[in-house]
DNA sequence: TTGTATGCGTTATCAG
DNA sequence: CTGATAACGCATACAA
């Protein structure tokens, strides 16, 4: 049923490091007894044993990626397929697989340190930030044992994410190129980094612009359609309002567009609306919102290039690569078409 | 650095045997003596190769799912990270892990059957019907190698999936209940299986209703918004048209909402709207649709739980599990409050 | 109850 | 160029 290498090597009539160095294409084999094995090998159906590579090997050929899927990470599970596939494009052809292991399970052996460092059974880790505490970034670098966090971390160590400053810029440019000029920001807790990041390139838009914007313009809020329908609603109310918004991602905006609509503020003409993240409803409000596409596919290429960049050489200095978003101009922002009735 | 069961022998001055007998929890190893060793081996911090152990167990305590990226399976990318975290919540407690594998570099021996099955880096397989083709169950069968599809194949094999008849059912009767008798379905081609599912239910509901609906009212066409448009456009303006419609996802309820609103025919008061999937647009629709849910964790929790039986004992005859839907009433079919205008 | 010897399927280090 | 032989880290039959 399962042929190894000796039957190989018996069949073949050579020593089995000898199939073992045809295997691994040695140059000092000659071309005819290659020629030979390698026919042996196809007759036999004979595949290596990668636990017996791996264990003469001292290598796994093999890198996990950890989830805490007790989180709920909306981030994750809109875009844990297009990631996967990413840091697969680049692992695959490397003769690396891809293991996914869950982080929740915090039993003091169940700690993935046991499951998959210490056991040997990945080279590499990717994982993001919100799983990758400064404590453990700190413990692998100790350890040296080579790891990629998607999402930034203030700890040395590698790491990829999306600009959301140059994000929050884009937007903003973007409405203030379409004629708006008082423009509001709803969506966000000031604790989260990715917040701050995309306010910032809101407020250097507004800056370089030489705009400026009441303090109460900004406003925090959970980034659900709930809870920000009720901000716009007393936001859109107050004597003086804003023309315009940028919303931290689609759910914000679809709660600002209801409560525009519960106040008969017309979208685009009296409010323009241009929110962060595409998916998942910006195609198919009315109007549909321009919003910034990320290409998640493309952060598991570079998370899955940094990290076997690191498994190679573990020398190579730590390194960080910032995606660009992408703007995607729609309805809710085009007022050049509706603006019969702008001031 | 790292520290084998040599050293953690040694250390505590007694065989390599013993340490392994330890490890595993062995009946016949004194007390005392398990303490000693687990003392040492917490002080040591030893974790044992998991590449090792599998070689000597001949076991890779590792199963795979297996995916084709290149198909861009709206499905699977929807609900990849809750099948993943139900498939690891069955297998995590039996210490197993999770290797993800795309299907689509099919070099020679970049095949999967190659780089998993015939290298031992898997002890089970799970993949959805579109990459377990009826070749490969059928060669799967014959290594006898453990494989769950996710998704009806109709090889001898153990499947799990949704119980799309059920489904249809649901929604069809829950339409009759709301006072709806005329009811059309729109979406899906002919020859996928689940279209067939799908619609056999709402025959069968319709029938057990004693209702019959024209032939024309039952309408295939690509199963996304811009096609089931136009298809509902048509449909609408037909003399005798239908007071409701079955829909094979919401992306074809999002059309027909659209239709309707451009035929100025109000929703649910003159049509009841009813959707397949609940994923993503039905609750943010205007007014939101009456869906069919489905709790794509629990299908990831029965593939791991069919699979790990079969890997366990490999004499278990093909099992197949059938999850039921769960419906979701919401605005789009509530005629009972917006009746006045009813015939 | 514990220790010894051998095997799991490769790779790698030497001789030849 | 090729072939013994010793790792790799752990499990297990058998002996003590």
């Amino acid at each position: 049923m399962k042929v190894t290498i000796s039957d190989i090597a018996k069949a073949a009539n050579v020593a089995k490091s000898t199939v073992s160095k045809v295997l691994n294409d040695s140059p000092k084999i000659s071309q005819e007894t290659k020629q030979k094995v390698r026919e042996i090998m196809k007759q036999m159906n004979y595949t290596p044993s990668s636990i017996a590579t791996g264990l003469a090997r001292q290598s796994s050929c093999n890198i996990g990626l950890l989830v805490d899927m007790s989180k709920e990470s909306e981030f994750l599970n809109q875009f844990f397929y297009n990631i996967i596939g990413g840091i697969e494009s680049v692992i695959a052809p490397l003769k690396y697989e891809l293991t996914i292991s869950n982080v929740q399970h915090s039993s003091p052996e169940g700690h993935f340190l046991n499951r998959l460092v210490f056991s040997k059974r990945v080279d590499g880790i990717i994982a993001n930030n919100s799983v990758l505490t400064e404590e453990l970034s700190e413990e692998l670098n100790q350890l040296e044992f080579p790891y990629i966090s998607i999402g930034e971390i203030m700890t040395p160590g590698s790491w990829v994410d999306f600009d959301n400053e140059a994000g929050g810029n884009m937007l903003t440019e973007h409405l203030i190129e379409q004629g708006y000029s008082k423009i509001a920001f709803i969506g966000g807790q000031q604790q989260e980094k990715i917040y701050t990041h995309r306010l910032g390139g809101y407020l250097s838009a507004l800056q370089q612009a030489d705009l400026t914007v009441p303090q109460q313009w900004i406003i925090n809020c959970k980034a659900d359609e709930h809870d920000s329908y009720h901000a716009a609603l007393e936001l859109l109310q107050r004597e003086e309002r804003p023309d315009s918004v940028v919303c931290m991602n689609s759910y914000v905006a679809f709660g600002v567009l209801q409560a525009a609509k519960a106040l008969g503020i017309d979208v685009p003409s009296e409010l323009g609306i241009a929110a962060f993240d595409e998916y998942p409803l910006s195609r198919y409000t009315t109007p549909p919102l321009t919003s910034l596409n990320i290409d998640t596919f493309k952060l598991g290429v570079s998370s899955g290039q940094l990290l076997m960049e690191r498994i190679r050489g573990n020398d190579a200095p730590h390194k960080h690569s910032l995606l660009e978003p992408e703007l995607i101009p729609r309805e809710s922002t085009m007022r050049a078409k509706f603006s019969g009735t702008t001031s």
